[in-house]
DNA sequence: TTTAATTTTTGATGTGGGTCAAATGAGATC
DNA sequence: GATCTCATTTGACCCACATCAAAAATTAAA
């Protein structure tokens, strides 16, 4: 609302990717120095969303892609009855938006979970930029071919597995992506409620409860709320070894 | 085999983007008729892919992009166990592979399902083509997205809806695609098994199989074997009107 | 602090679709 | 043609998870 607000100003933050610990998650990876000082250029610097607020809305025109600086982002879609289907949680170095390049509207509503800070990237001049940096352009594809197979993946899970298994894969996946942000991989605070988890892995949210208890009963896991701690991290992998395609290689570059 | 063998040489018809019907679904989808033969210079002729043949297993060297130019295709995984997680059915104008691009290795296999002729793309050239041709980068960040976008619905329909419901809306998504491609909406043949179709949606392949004597008792469908006539398309779209999020629009250039 | 609103947990019950099993039908091979 | 093999159909049974309901815990508001 005003510009020159009583609380500390995040404004003035310059925030270089080149002093960014995500840089290497991020679209910068790969890119020597004077690109993502070119690529920095570009960034829109903005303020950051509150929890509840909205990054942008189905129907909306696409004009940027969004990455997440801190906090965290959930995506979904709404029914005309007007309950949410959560496509997906989204983390500090992921981006948000690729789904709408395809007819220049989003298709999504994207939700802060929390105080989130982004960057966002004007996709007309990011295009632009991507046509004379080679290691960009294929950066972007690479991201966008990354979605794609996590996506795949996430189909698979639906498709095969038990909802035990489904939600030891969701919290090993969360495990991952912060412990490869320097946070530790067992011990963690989700920022989604059980409704939003529940509905992003297709169970009842009296089922993902129900998991969280049993989990911890089985002492794979200690849950308080929304702070949980992994107790047994090998049981909690061997819960999906079952199902798994044997070539399921979703390694990030690092 | 031979390379002079008796049948009829497809190897000299020369099939060049411009005269394919498939041009305004396919990557030349937006560029000029001079940019266009710069495509089709890097474009690779195959011999065709016979029925059960492989275009790629996973683990293999990522190397090209494939594009369908007639028959069927589908992607799948495997359990060490040995049985198959369909991930999708690729009709002419489709490309295939695009998963593989995140880390240059393909997690997946990519089988014939019946006799199919696919263009093929080699992705290092691609790529430097699409950096002097802005319309090609775009429409290659447009194909990338428009995948995220179809497998962000499977989800949702994974998620959300019923057997039913999800047998209803991939005879919908086949009928759609096939009459995009000039084939008739209502009167096709499947390419793929009962058990194929089953491990896509995430269903037994018996359920499949009840759905589609369901559907005919209810004058919605006339099945004889893998000839399927849709008898009441707005029955069958009706189907899935309920769980469908507000702002779906899935709709492809042309 | 009290009250209200929301989220989470726990219990009881029902069902959609999976699993097992067997019959039927279609191609393929000889 | 006859036989084999594989795909599909149909039936019987059952269980994992949804649904319904209500209590308990947490957060927000007053």
């Amino acid at each position: 609302m005003s510009a020159n607000s009583k609380v500390v100003s995040l404004d003035g933050i310059k925030v270089a990717c080149s002093g960014c610990s995500l840089t290497t998650l991020c679209l910068p990876f790969g890119l020597d120095s004077e690109d993502v000082e070119r690529l920095e250029r570009i960034i829109k610097r903005n303020r950051p969303v509150h929890r509840g607020q909205l990054l942008f809305s189905p129907g909306e025109q696409f004009r940027s892609l969004y990455v997440i600086k801190t906090g965290a982002v959930k995506t979904f879609t709404q029914t005309p009855a007007g309950d949410e289907h959560v496509i997906g949680f989204h983390l500090p170095g992921e981006m948000v938006g690729l789904d709408a390049i395809q007819n220049d509207h989003h298709g999504c509503f994207a939700k802060a979970l929390e105080t989130t800070a982004v960057c966002e990237l004007p996709f007309d001049t990011l295009e632009h930029l991507s046509a004379t940096i080679p290691s960009l352009q294929h950066q972007m594809l690479r991201l966008l071919s990354r979605e794609i197979s996590v996506e795949a993946n996430m189909i698979s899970l639906l498709n095969n597995s038990t909802a035990e298994e489904r939600l030891a894969s969701f919290l090993l996946s969360i495990s991952d992506r912060f412990s490869r942000r320097g946070f530790s991989a067992v011990d963690f605070f989700l920022a989604m409620s059980r409704q939003d988890i529940g509905s992003y892995l297709g169970l009842a949210l009296e089922t993902v409860s129900r998991l969280f208890t049993r989990l911890q009963d089985h002492g794979i896991l200690k849950v308080d709320r929304k702070h949980v701690q992994i107790k047994d991290l090998d049981k909690l992998r061997s819960m999906l070894k079952h199902h798994l395609p044997c070539h399921s290689t979703l390694d990030q570059p690092s």
